[in-house]
DNA sequence: CTGAAAGCGCTAACAC
DNA sequence: GTGTTAGCGCTTTCAG
């Protein structure tokens, strides 16, 4: 009948409150507390069978959906576990992320996808900032110094993949032995001169890749050559290409497959044979490896299996913290998987 | 001196509870309220410029950082977005997540990554369950019947992508629009016998297309064929290749990239010249699809712009809740990619 | 086994 | 402008 004073609205978003069932509405339904609510959908076993059972029915009645944000608040659990990679589009993370995803999920636990765009920096802001917002990380490919990922390990859990820090939970893919693997096969077709084509020079990978090559070299009585570093882009593949012919090898191992692809694309507009003219070996195996063309021998990573087998530590760790943070690693093998991107060695 | 009986620990994961600087201490430090210090760093404009200073500074010394869950419980708003998608790894959500992400970043919100796994049903409960954990969610090719997303759509802040529902909120890629193009792509060299190779039915662009389609062809007096359903996947493309050259067709349209490159697989192994013989045009313009081979006329969606698109409504409409939901629909132009895929009809 | 009560850390009226 | 006071919805001692 009259303009109430206070029907203005503020000036924040409405926030909607409607519709929420909580465990109050389920305990005056039933007539039990709200603490035996809680319990009974949380801990079924600490309530007796009945009452159980008539709280968990009046919960389905009232179509109760948890606010996991007040649970979080005041149990300290968030379910959710973070992801960093740091390049959303980088077709290695595909597989990873699906990965995780599908192991978090049978856990009950959410994913936060967090993409910290190759920035050391931006990775160590953003992880200070979901630090409490999440039960633990995962950091694929981590771009941060070893000493600041001890520091963040130490305060939360963390399980890093391709990235091996003491005290710090990883799993790592061996494609240092992948490679040992490429340069015995590409010695085997009478290459001598071989060329590493490195990767961005934060990556942890990079170098590990760099040094098996190395030795697998010096084995037999061959040294690498080594062109780099590059952005771990298809575009920076036109340049890698370049660098690489100028050393006069006669077949590359790159620190990825996106450069490899990269490359195989500058090859082919210089009128380059692959691998006729020379030969070239990818490391990871990712979408699209298999259809280019020529398509990539390269080293075949379980990188799904690295997603899941993050998560499951991290889970673990989180059931049992407190317990002494065993420098636990698991080594996931590679393989080689030949295609059409390597073969003999040309003729001097 | 003597072990206290609550020594014991609890039978659940301790809480990390240590180290956590609130808001008290700020407030402790500066001898202001808490209320204050809340005000202080998420309202500056409310609060006395040196309190304010003076507040700020004291939470950079402490090292303060927000607990998200407490805002999120008393406030209402979790910051937090929810995508998704029917498949993490299908490399069109690629840039879509890329473009998201982005957005998303630059406005100060997480966002949260689900997979629906393609099925109706699981999309449905999962995003029941985050309901209340986000404040808003775009749902990338959903797989539910419009009636579902109407009632969700309006109990929470929705976008869809490639998905047009009355009253929610709406990117979409205009696909029909390129599929007209490439229809005349094809009639233009010679081709009168194409082929629609469909997608899933549950697929709101996979009809729109095949609609399309019949329409450009129709008005040169021409009938498409289909062919289909097929799975998204390049596997499919197995079938769908022999399904394809079953219908005599000279060339093919495909619902996606995928399956395209999956049909140019096969096509391959059997011998079967593209574009020789037949060509082949797919829709999305996705990672590979320029690398493939041959490389892959398609139609070019603008994906990671439709990611950006979809978060700027959501965190508009969450601006001005309670307004009139207007039933806005953004429209996003595709353009046919001419590659080495198609080419002339061959000779009868 | 269940209830009462005290918060989790923060925001949002409402006073002053 | 700033302090006071209630909660947000849930978990978790602590009694009984």
């Amino acid at each position: 009948m009259c303009m109430n004073p206070e029907g203005a609205s503020s000036p924040r978003a409405a926030v909607r409150r409607e519709g929420r069932v909580t465990i109050n509405d389920i305990a005056a339904l039933t007539g039990v507390a709200a603490s035996t609510v809680s319990r009974a959908l949380s801990r079924p076993d600490r309530v007796n069978r009945v009452t159980r059972e008539r709280i968990q029915a009046a919960a389905r009645e009232l179509n109760y959906v948890p606010n996991t944000q007040a649970q979080a608040l005041s149990s300290g659990r968030t379910e959710t576990v973070a992801l960093l990679v740091s390049d959303a589009t980088n077709p290695f993370y595909f597989g990873l992320i699906r990965g995780a995803q599908q192991q978090l999920r049978a856990a009950g636990h959410a994913l936060l996808l967090i993409d910290t765009e190759d920035s050391a920096e931006l990775e160590n802001h953003l992880l200070h900032k979901v630090r409490r917002s999440v039960d633990g990380v995962i950091l694929a490919a981590s771009r941060l110094p070893e000493q600041t990922l001890s520091v963040i390990a130490a305060e939360l859990p963390v399980v890093t993949v391709n990235r091996n820090v003491p005290r710090v939970r990883s799993v790592v893919i061996d494609s240092p032995d992948g490679v040992m693997q490429a340069v015995e096969h590409l010695v085997s077709l009478g290459h001598r001169a071989i060329a590493y084509v490195a990767g961005p020079p934060s990556s942890w990978a990079n170098e590990a890749r760099w040094r098996a090559m190395r030795t697998a070299m010096a084995r037999h009585g061959l040294t690498a050559a080594r062109v780099g570093p590059f952005g771990v882009s298809r575009s920076s593949g036109s340049v890698a290409a370049d660098a690489l012919l100028n050393t006069g090898a006669t077949a590359g191992v790159t620190f990825n497959d996106l450069l490899a692809i990269g490359i195989l694309q500058r090859l082919a507009e210089r009128g380059v044979d692959v691998p006729g003219e020379i030969s070239v070996v990818g490391c990871d195996d990712i979408f699209g490896a298999d259809f280019c063309s020529p398509p990539l021998t390269t080293l075949t990573a379980p990188i799904e299996q690295a997603g899941r087998v993050a998560v499951s530590m991290l889970l673990d760790h989180l059931e049992h913290l407190g317990e002494t943070p065993s420098r636990q690693t698991v080594l996931l093998p590679t393989h080689l998987t030949i295609r059409q991107s390597s073969g003999p060695a040309p003729r001097r």
